[in-house]
DNA sequence: CCAAATTTGGACCCGCAAGTCCAAAAGCTG
DNA sequence: CAGCTTTTGGACTTGCGGGTCCAAATTTGG
């Protein structure tokens, strides 16, 4: 039954969801019409329903984790290695000049607000990434504080979480004004801080 | 012409704004059904047409400006007094209560992330709030500054666009994960550390 | 190369909700 | 109260876009 998927059908499959990505980014997920999704991607509604079967809302999910992933995956390998000041600022300089770049199309955005209300599937999505995100923000300040180079009683899961917030509103902040202003003053001010815990 | 406006008129105007406001609230702007406010608040197509000619787009607009308004003016008036320690702490308490209150029924979430795409009047009404917000913040920064309980050399707009910024975050994460655990560690975080700048 | 399964195209259906229209009711002004 | 304007109700139109269906083309495996 839920064998099948031939090598092409996975791949109009994949270009469906990368297709629609796309369309979601430009668009913002509400304003995102299955019809363009197929212009796109060159492909017609059977195929859609054939890989989605539940419709539009199965594809932005699978959009959702998509991108969620892929969040992640663009400020590697710096999330992962958090193990000196310079890295911290590496990683730092990694997500300004990404969401810089990005601009306004935020693939997530309408994702965030809207999540409670949305499918279960996507606050699942939500929530997971911003796990994960916060968790490799953590075992940066463990590791920094295993150097010395952070006070050991400095709390770091709630640290991660502050500096989590701060991006997190920084990039809204960003989406809204169009301003990069406030996210680099949420890295500068939140990384000075941790670091002056070292020096008292 | 654009006289006119019997008290009747702008009575049921309001209503209609208000209404509507609750609508958002529940629903999230892009599940609002006109035909829910009507019901809502007791008046018909005719009305609503009447006194908000250009539609729904119209109607969002005037219910996010009013929703705008309300997000300051129930931060008073901690906001406009941040004078001393202890009438921080007291705004950082309305904020936790409010949002804690408010949960997942946020006014503006839709607004913030599709504010770049929506019509370029939300964009205004949001950019204004935020500048405003933080214009208040900066304001209390100073203030203590002025006392020495923060010290001179912090960058007050830099610091406020900081906070700001994580109290966007924290509200947002709120309404993804539903725990306050984030605006918390915000603003207790961020508070502390201007508090240690006088201290050193 | 044949039969079964998968993939593809696109015409069609259908419901929902925004917006239009107009006539009736209520309010104002002199 | 007479004649104007504003307010109200609700039936009707309309377009958009998601979802259904099925037959034709292609691919796979033996």
């Amino acid at each position: 039954m839920t064998r099948a998927l031939t090598r092409k059908g996975e791949a109009t499959r994949a270009r469906i969801v990368v297709g629609a990505a796309a369309e979601v980014r430009e668009r913002g997920v509400d304003e995102v019409r299955l019809e363009d999704v197929l212009a796109r991607t060159g492909t017609s509604k059977g195929q859609l329903f054939h890989y989605f079967p539940d419709g539009k809302e199965e594809l932005l999910l699978a959009v959702a984790q998509h991108e969620a992933d892929q969040v992640l995956i663009d400020q590697e390998p710096m999330l992962s290695n958090l193990t000196s000041w310079p890295a911290w600022l590496a990683w730092r300089d990694r997500l300004i000049e990404r969401y810089l770049a990005q601009g306004v199309k935020c693939p997530l955005n309408g994702l965030l607000g809207q999540t409670g209300r949305r499918a279960p599937g996507a606050q699942a999505i939500v929530t997971g990434l911003m796990w994960r995100w916060q968790g490799a923000i953590t075992e940066g300040i463990r590791h920094m504080q295993s150097t010395g180079d952070i006070a050991a009683d400095v709390d770091a899961e709630r640290a991660a979480a502050a500096l989590l917030a701060g991006i997190q509103g920084g990039v809204l902040l960003l989406l809204s004004t169009g301003k990069i202003d406030h996210l680099e003053a949420v890295l500068d001010l939140t990384i000075d801080s941790l670091r002056a815990t070292a020096r008292t």
